[in-house]
Formats: structure tokens, C-alpha cells, sequence
RNA sequence: GGCGGCGUGGCCGAGUGGUUUAGGCACGGGCCUGCAAAGCCUGUUACAGCGGUUCGAUUCCGCUCGCCGCCUCCA
């Protein structure tokens, strides 16, 4: 029986993935913060774990996916003063645009999104409970976690906590009363003129790393299958996230998994390095299924340079996708072949191996090409039955559609046809002329000729 | 300072101890077409450098060079 294996941060090297019930599979993905609009290494992520959960739902999983919203933050604290309106103002708006940018991506919303403010609640609890076993103390200014009291800690760094601390020492301040300089907030004493929310240790908000924790195991519940983000969410947010679980003695994530970069020019797509694109932008400029294209071209661990260039080219080979879909649309239905899925399968199941599955594919298509070029339409149609499949199963949506085409143009399509059965190419030409000024792609095919947008 | 990753053909980007090519885009040639478009066939340029292991390494090991990331908010 094969299985699929992924690569798990936690073990640095690839595993055999078993939910924790059979035919059952639980994820949760740490979402965005919202005080900004989306960049497109956010999209990279999404799209990532929207691949990983529309595989596993192919593959016959019942998953549930979980992906939180951070709607409270120092982040958007400091932004919403800046801008003198209410927090709620703020993440309302972003997260529309959040939701909006992946909507258009087909990215599927999850089965749940927790909002970290709806949580503040059940976090009070937790941390209640974290110094009830001495996990977590409380300072002047926050309760804090206690790093030095769970054994395992580093983890997801991958290191032990000597080198970190070597690391940081010279750059980490060690605050008044913390006991370790790596202990964190659990929860933020309030300052003047910021959102609070009431606790046994006075008003205050909750820190970033409790929300991801209390909302995984209160949807998922103890040893859910899967945590992921992006690669540089392992240490320190999911390293704490999981010191919190297992100091709440809770069992946390079965597995790991950490999407790579965007990079521009070799360098990390980042706000401090000023290089990032917003999502908005590209989805304006090219077509999102391109950007998934791009994604799944790439492997999700390796780094991935964007560009303008590199979105062109992907848009280019997105229409020999499309033209495929349009070529193929006519054809019987047919079971699709069955080695093309095992291939896929393969692929996939070999730490998400999408470039080979995206190689897979457009092998395929062109084989299912040639054969309808041999006149072979039962080869073809299984063929174009499993591509649609297994494009499907990663989220690439083949369009076949070829605009709506009006009266005035279907009227010359026709008259183009009568010339060419009269062998007046002149006129043919004339009017294919007309037809490409009138923003239409114009080809001639066996039964005739077809207009159809670019 | 600690830990980790990367360096593949014109570009993007997989993969592998040797017998067959990733794939995409671009470019050249051919077929098809009235001409195109689409499609098919086909060609070109590879595995940073230096050593080592091996019958054989791009693929394992070591070193060198170059680049990057994490250790701090970050997808």
C-alpha cells in the first residue's frame, strides 16, 4: 500500500504520512496577519497547502483544513493608530482582501477560520493552566512562557538551545525579569491606548504564538495530522506553538511541513528589503492561474524566483494548456488512463512532487494531441480525460471557453468559410483581417474556421 | 559565532551513480495548412571549480569559490 510521504521539519528528512484516523485528515495552516494587503509569497503559501488539500481530497481523504486569522497584533495595533481608526477597521478590511486575492486564485476558503480575537477567551484559560504547571510566569509586563521547563525545546529550530542562545546573545536583550531570553509572551500587559481584553493578570491581549495553539486543538483536537506555513514560521512561532501544547499536556502536530521563499534577484521576498510585489498587482497583470502554474513547476521546498518574465512564460504555456482544453472538449467521454494516474500518484506522493506531476501533464497532452493528429479519438479522449484529471486535482483549471461570439462575427466566420470553399483567399484573408482587429484569434481547423478570445 | 540550503543547457526549473529524453518557455529544421494559427516530429547548448571513492559521478565524500536562508517581526 503506498503512502504519501512528505518532508517533516521536525525529522529533516521525508516520512511516511498516516493520519491519525484512517480515511480521516485534519491541517491547519497558520494564515495572515491582517494589517496589509496580501504579497505574493503570502499567494505562494496558500496555493501550496490548497494543492497539498485538494491532493489529499483526491486521493479520497475526509480533510479538514483549518486556517486561522490574526486579527490582533502589534502590527495592526501600530497600523490602525497610524491611520486613527478602530483595529476591527482595519482587519475587516484586509481580510477581505485577503479572502478576495485567493478567491481569485481558486484558492478554497477553509473549512474553518478561526479569528484569534473570538479566542481570547479559551487563550486566558490555557495560559491559566500553563502556570498552573509551571510552565509559564508571570512578569511585570506579560506572562511568559518558560522555555528551560520543557525537555525538546528547538525542535523545529533544529538545534540545540546552546547555539541558539550563542546565536542571539548577541542581539537578544535580555529582558528585566524574563527567566531565559527565549521564554516568550503568552500574554501582553496593556500600554496605554491598546485593545484589551480582561485576564487574571490584569487587561492585556494575548501574545502571537498561544492563538495558533488553542485554535488547532480546539478544531482539530490533540495529535492533528498537519501543521504547516511558510519556512520561516518553524522556529520561532511553531516551535512555540508546539512548547505550548505539550506544557498544556496536550499532544500537538503529527507532522511538519514548511513551504520555501520567493525570492527576487536571489534575495527573500521581504517588507524590510522593500523587494515584494503585492498580490493585487499581479492579479491585475496576469492571470492568477499562472502564478499557480509557476508554483507548481517549482518544487514548494526550493526557493522560487518571481518575475515578470517568469509569470509570462507560464502564461504562455497556460494557453497551450487552454487550446488543449478547447481541442478536447468534443471528445467522447472516457475513463481516464489509468498508468497517467499512477504516475500522478507517484509524483505526488513523493513530497508533493509537482514539477514531475506539471511534466506529466503536458507530456500527456501531447500525446493525446498526437493521437488526435493519428485520427486515434480513443486514445485521445482517455488521455485528455486523465489530464483534466489530474490538472483538476492540483487546482489548474483547463478553460475551454472561447468568449461569447456575437451575431456580427459569427456572421463573417461564416462568410470566411464560404471564400475558402470558393478558393477566394483574398477575401478569406480579408476578412480574418477584420476578425484579428476585432480582438478575436482566428483558426482554421477541419470543420471550419474558429474565432475564440485571447 | 551556531545551524542549514543552493550553484544544471539561452532563460525558468526537476531529477539521477552508468544503458532513453525531465518538463516549460525561447530559438532552428521538418510535417500539416491556400497562407496562417493550433498541433505533431526533430535539433542545439548541462550539470560552479579542484581533488577523492568507484569499473564508471552531474548524482557519494572532501576542499575551494560564489550565492542565500534561519538563529529577531515575517508566508
Amino acid at each position: 500500500m503506498k503512502v504519501l510521504r512528505l518532508h517533516d521539519t521536525a525529522e529533516g528528512r521525508l516520512v511516511d504520512v498516516e493520519p491519525r484516523e484512517p480515511g480521516r485528515f485534519s491541517m491547519y495552516v497558520c494564515g495572515p496577519t491582517v494589517y496589509d494587503v496580501p504579497h505574493i509569497g503570502h499567494a505562494r503559501m496558500a496555493l501550496v497547502f490548497d494543492v497539498l488539500r485538494r491532493y489529499l481530497e483526491w486521493s479520497g481523504l475526509d480533510v479538514t483544513f483549518v486556517s486561522n486569522i490574526t486579527d490582533i497584533e502589534d502590527k495592526i495595533i501600530a497600523r490602525a493608530n497610524e491611520r486613527r481608526i478602530p483595529f476591527e477597521e482595519l482587519t475587516t478590511t484586509y481580510e477581505k482582501a485577503w479572502y478576495d486575492a485567493m478567491d481569485q486564485m481558486g484558492v478554497r476558503r477553509p473549512d474553518a477560520d478561526p479569528h484569534a480575537t473570538a479566542y481570547v477567551e479559551k487563550m486566558v484559560d490555557f495560559i491559566g493552566g500553563l502556570i498552573d504547571r509551571g510552565h509559564a510566569y508571570e512578569t511585570s509586563d506579560g506572562v511568559y512562557f518558560s522555555i528551560e521547563t520543557l525537555p525538546g525545546y528547538g525542535l523545529l529550530a533544529r538545534q540545540p538551545l546552546e547555539s541558539l542562545r550563542a546565536g542571539a546573545s548577541e542581539r537578544l536583550e535580555q529582558a528585566e525579569d524574563k527567566r531565559s531570553p527565549f521564554d516568550f509572551a503568552l500574554w501582553k500587559k496593556a500600554k496605554p491606548g491598546e485593545p484589551t481584553w480582561p485576564s487574571p493578570w490584569g487587561p492585556g491581549r494575548p501574545g502571537w504564538h498561544i492563538e495558533c495553539t488553542v485554535m488547532s486543538l480546539d478544531l482539530l483536537g490533540d495529535g492533528f495530522d498537519l501543521h504547516g506555513g511558510g519556512q520561516d514560521l518553524a522556529f520561532p512561532h511553531h516551535e512555540n506553538e508546539r512548547a505550548q501544547a505539550l506544557g498544556g499536556g496536550h499532544e500537538f502536530a503529527r507532522h511538519w511541513v514548511h513551504n520555501g521563499w520567493v525570492e527576487v534577484e536571489g534575495k527573500k521576498m521581504s517588507k524590510s528589503l522593500g523587494n515584494f510585489t503585492d498580490l493585487t498587482d499581479l492579479l491585475e497583470q496576469a492571470d492568477a492561474r499562472a502564478y499557480r502554474l509557476l508554483i507548481l513547476q517549482s518544487h514548494y521546498r526550493s526557493p522560487l524566483e518571481v518575475t515578470g518574465d517568469t509569470i509570462e512564460r507560464a502564461e504562455r504555456s497556460l494557453a497551450s494548456l487552454d487550446a488543449f482544453a478547447r481541442r478536447t472538449s468534443d471528445l467522447p467521454r472516457a475513463d481516464a488512463d489509468v498508468t497517467v494516474l499512477e504516475r500522478f500518484v507517484e509524483a505526488m506522493d513523493n513530497d508533493l512532487q509537482t514539477p514531475e506531476a506539471t511534466a506529466l501533464l503536458f507530456d500527456t497532452t501531447t500525446r493525446a494531441n498526437a493521437a488526435l493528429d493519428a485520427g486515434d479519438v480513443d486514445t485521445a479522449a482517455t488521455l485528455a480525460a486523465a489530464a483534466k484529471e489530474i490538472a483538476g486535482a492540483m487546482g489548474l483549471e483547463l478553460r475551454a471557453t472561447a468568449g461569447e461570439v456575437d451575431a456580427a462575427t459569427a456572421a463573417l466566420v461564416r462568410q470566411r468559410d464560404e471564400a475558402r470553399a470558393a478558393k477566394d483567399f483574398a477575401a478569406a484573408d480579408r476578412i480574418r483581417e477584420r476578425l484579428v482587429a476585432s480582438g478575436w484569434v482566428v483558426e482554421d481547423t477541419a470543420s471550419g474556421t474558429k474565432v475564440r478570445r485571447p
